[in-house]
DNA sequence: TTTTTCACG
DNA sequence: ACGTACGTGAAAAAT
């Protein structure tokens, strides 16, 4: 059976564009498509060794859409000035390369793709289309496989029938009724207002095709959805219309002239030449050297291709990137046993995997293990597991001598706690190396890690598959690391820090749920009586919950000047009410009631439904922030109230939860600006530090021209907050919105300070340009962050591309010297009775029996300030008290 | 699910 | 002319 690939050119390009950095020749012609797109080409072709291979373009003429619906595409955006030339590149590098493009006045690319894919499904060809464009999967059958682009180009999902069933329970054929309910926002393709994907996909499961939902539109639940469906009926048939593409292009095409040949290749150097594509040249000789001495090449291939005619790629270098299966083996107790002391005595590494009851994993139970040692792989049925296979396993996990790879290291330490056993020896954590090599992934379950190697959906049916194939990348991840030296921070840091977090986790925060609720009785006597003023006020009563409402009774029924909007409405945020505090009593009465309403939902009422025996466990997310800071969740104790008083009594609720042992509290004090003047070097800002004088006050003497002395109040407010915003990446609109003070004045300052603060300019200038450069940033301990957004063609993603360069390294080092000194604190803390509670970003909260307190106490913030020493020095203060509202500064002594 | 708002460092 | 300070998580409404 021959093969054939059909790329969508113009989807493809545009994809390469916005993937890849500005790539240009020496005269200054940019390339990064040509590159991006040959890549993919050169790739595909060794790779699966096409007998036949089309490029379809858009034509740029009116299409016979435009004639269906004007507005058709109508809010595209214009092609960049950087892209469009490139196309007419692109088109003379694949000539010179041999390979066939089609093209066709008045039809898209679309169009064209899938009248081949009609011709070639009737001579029985395999057909393989390779596009960005969801609307493509309607072309999938037996014989058609459709692979989309995933960030980027360079990795593609692959769906056949099965495939697009798995994600989205959907036939080919109802792709396009999908397009047709929820419409296509970036080709102006309406669908029908309020209907998402969520939506469409489960009108869909129910009724099958567009027309069947409308035709059943009475039986649809939810008010608003069954009337909308009703109203833009026709426009739902239009977008499916719009959304199918067209089989007959009157387009003469003879198949065989899409047949694979082997370009010339003076002709192909010369082009290759004429553009700098030399990665692309050196792929090309790559993929052609002679297969004399590629011996490294012995893998279990299963590929189909038989039958391959002549084609001109030669066996290629590249490792083969599929799984292999290895075998499940079934074991009894006494095998198990065996086994278990076997690996144990030969220190034999593993991989471990295990599925568990579903929700908190702090609640959880184990269900089964998978187990992959040597290319083995086995199933542990936990449950049903003989007593003494389960001690013998208990004993395999806390040997730390077994080197074992996890997929997430905390969340099954904090299972296995639940089952009264413990885990050591973790060498690899899966997740946790993941985020290091792209801290801005979002997901780090099995299949996602395994992905991040393995081209297409890895469906595991069963937990030794799982462990099978989470073994097979490990190596991978352990080279990534390497090339990106992350080798330390992972092992030296991250890692060892789970296991801290976990425990803290499980120790928990006292929580006076008595006194929380009574606190609750308080607020809400207090927002009732302001909810009747409101409504008083208003001359009606409605949902004040609801900033659409709220909006309407403001700026219409009442009549005040709207402020500022947002893009479904008026905004009415604190700050916009802020300003209209002077033109309606109301105002007031709303934003005190938005206060204690945010302190009765989020904290009274979110904290209770926490409480379990009288303490909170939060769960620390390790793998979640840009910047390599810590986050919390379910419940957030990262984000308690502490600057208003009202909240703050909050805090009182927090407390030691070991009988009468007391709260230490230890914040480090200006981390943020010490960090940057150890990478700015700048003298005045060292000099503050090494005095020990109030960086603020200096600040504000450096900016006003004047002493220390007289510098007043207002002019420290002002200095502080310039003081905050170096930190994020200073700009005139936030130290005016902050401070509020004119755009003018705001600029003002800022020329000021990089006046006095010459170093600190210096320095924020020099990271932007390096990561322009690098397009990435690096903390003290090489924690690494990418920065696509200085590369993005909109200005203001640019720009904001700047300020992460300039924070990212200064927030990112702030998180690893805390994380630093969690682990001396944690190990220095081991001999007295002390645990540590929790982290927010700059302080640990830290409970300690009353007599040792002395001792933990300096400890604590010894360990703290000596953590990771910098060219200034780290000062910790010290509180202590029996809650975490009542605290009292502690002095050690030394 | 997305939007708005607001709590923290 | 536009849309801006950096990093988070949760609740509620509207869809």
């Amino acid at each position: 059976m021959s093969k054939i690939l059909i790329l969508d050119g113009n989807s493809l390009a545009n994809r390469a564009f916005y993937a890849l950095p500005m790539l240009t020749t020496k005269e200054g012609k940019p390339t990064n498509v040509l590159h991006g797109f040959m890549t993919m080409l050169l790739r595909l072709l060794a790779e699966q060794k096409p007998d036949y291979w089309i490029v379809a373009f858009d034509k740029t003429k009116a299409t016979v859409r435009i004639e269906q619906f004007a507005a058709y595409k109508g809010n595209r955006k214009e092609t960049p000035d950087a892209l469009r030339p490139q196309f007419d590149y692109l088109k003379e590098v694949l000539a010179a390369f041999a390979v066939p493009i089609i093209e066709c006045a008045g039809y898209e690319a679309d169009d064209l793709i899938a009248t081949v894919t009609t011709k070639a499904e009737e001579r029985d060809w395999n057909v393989q289309i390779y596009t960005g464009d969801r609307d493509a999967l309607q072309l999938i059958s037996p014989k058609t496989t459709v692979y989309l682009t995933r960030k980027g180009i360079s990795e593609v999902d692959e769906y056949n029938e099965e495939a697009l069933y798995a994600k989205y329970q959907l036939r080919p054929a109802q792709i396009i009724d999908l397009k047709g309910l929820m419409g296509d926002a970036s080709d102006n393709i309406p669908g029908i207002p309020g209907v998402g994907e969520k939506t469409a996909l489960k009108l869909l499961g129910e009724y099958e095709t567009v027309e069947n939902v409308l035709a059943h539109s009475d039986e649809i639940k939810g008010k608003k959805l069954q009337e909308n469906i009703r109203t833009y009926a026709d426009q739902a048939r239009l977008s499916k219309k719009l959304a199918t593409m067209l089989h007959e292009v009157p387009l003469e095409m003879d198949l065989e002239k899409f047949s694979y040949r082997r370009p010339d290749e003076a002709e192909f150097a010369t082009v290759l030449d004429k553009y700098t594509l030399k990665n692309v040249a050196r792929i090309w000789h790559q993929n052609h050297a002679e297969n004399l001495d590629d011996s490294k090449e012995a893998s279990t291939e299963n590929a189909d291709n038989q039958d391959n005619p002549e084609t001109a790629s030669s066996e290629n270098t590249n490792t083969n990137t599929l799984l292999d299966g290895w075998p499940a083996k079934e074991l009894n107790s006494e095998e198990w046993i065996q086994q278990l002391d076997n690996w144990r005595a030969a220190k034999q590494p593993v991989t471990l995997s295990y599925k568990i009851t579903p929700g908190n994993p702090h609640w959880s139970r184990v269900l089964e293990w998978g187990i992959a040692v040597q290319k083995n792989t086995y199933s542990l049925l936990w449950a049903e597991a003989d007593p003494a296979v389960k001690r013998s396993f208990a004993s395999f996990l806390e040997d730390s001598e077994v080197s074992k790879t996890v997929g997430d290291g905390k969340a099954l330490y904090s299972v296995l706690q639940n089952e009264e056993m413990t885990l050591r020896g973790v060498s690899l954590d899966l997740s946790l190396a993941a985020y290091l090599i792209n801290p801005t992934r979002t997901k780090f379950d099995a299949v996602e890690l395994v992905r991040e190697y393995v081209p297409g959906y890895p469906d595991f049916s069963s937990l030794t598959e799982e462990v099978s194939a989470l073994a097979q990348v490990a190596d991978r991840y352990k080279e990534t690391l390497e090339e990106l030296g992350l080798t330390a921070l992972l092992h030296q840091v991250e890692e060892p820090l789970s296991f801290v977090l976990a425990r803290m986790e499980r120790t928990g925060i006292g929580v006076d749920a008595e006194q929380l609720k009574s606190f609750g009785e308080g607020l809400t006597t207090e927002l009732q009586r302001l909810e009747q003023e409101i409504y008083l006020l208003a001359g009606e009563s409605f949902n004040l919950n609801s900033p659409h409402q709220l909006g309407h009774v403001l700026f219409e029924t009442l009549g005040l000047p709207p402020v500022k909007k947002t893009k479904t409405g008026y905004s009415t945020d604190a700050e916009t009410l802020e300003e209209l505090k002077m033109s309606h009593p109301i105002v007031e009465n709303v934003l005190d009631y938005r206060q204690l309403s945010k302190l009765m939902s989020t904290y009274v009422n979110g904290l209770l439904a926490q409480i379990k025996e009288g303490k909170i466990h939060t769960t620390f997310q390790q793998t979640v922030t840009a910047t390599g800071r810590l986050s919390s969740t379910e419940p957030n104790l990262q984000n308690i109230p502490i600057r208003l008083e009202q909240g703050r009594l909050l805090r009182k609720v927090f407390q030691a939860p070991h009988k009468d042992w007391v709260l230490l509290s230890a914040d480090y004090s200006q981390i943020e600006l010490r960090i940057l003047a150890h990478y700015s070097k700048d003298e005045v800002l060292s000099e503050s530090f090494a005095l020990g004088q109030d960086v603020h006050t200096r600040t504000a003497s450096e900016v006003f021209g004047v002493p220390m002395e007289e510098v007043t109040k207002d002019m420290r407010r002002k200095a502080k907050a310039v003081n905050f915003g170096l930190v994020y990446g200073l700009t005139e609109f936030g130290l005016s919105r902050d401070v509020g003070i004119p755009r003018k004045e705001a600029k003002y300052y800022i020329e000021k300070y990089f006046d006095r603060y010459s170093g600190v300019k210096r320095y924020l200038a020099e990271v932007v340009i390096q990561a322009k450069e690098e397009g990435e940033v690096r903390t003290l301990l090489n924690r690494l962050r990418r920065i696509p957004e200085l590369r993005h063609p909109n200005r203001n993603q640019r720009q904001f591309g700047e300020r992460i360069a300039m924070n990212t390294p200064i927030q990112g080092t702030a998180a690893d010297i805390m994380k630093l000194a969690m682990l001396g604190v944690v190990q220095a803390l081991e001999p007295f009775q002390a645990d540590v509670l929790l982290q927010v970003h700059d302080e640990l909260v830290v409970q300690v029996a009353p007599e040792e307190l002395d001792q933990v106490a300096k400890i604590v913030k010894e360990e703290m300030e000596n953590a990771f020493p910098l060219s200034v020095p780290l000062t910790v203060e010290c509180k202590t008290g029996r809650n975490w509202y009542e605290m009292e500064p502690f002095f050690t002594d030394k």
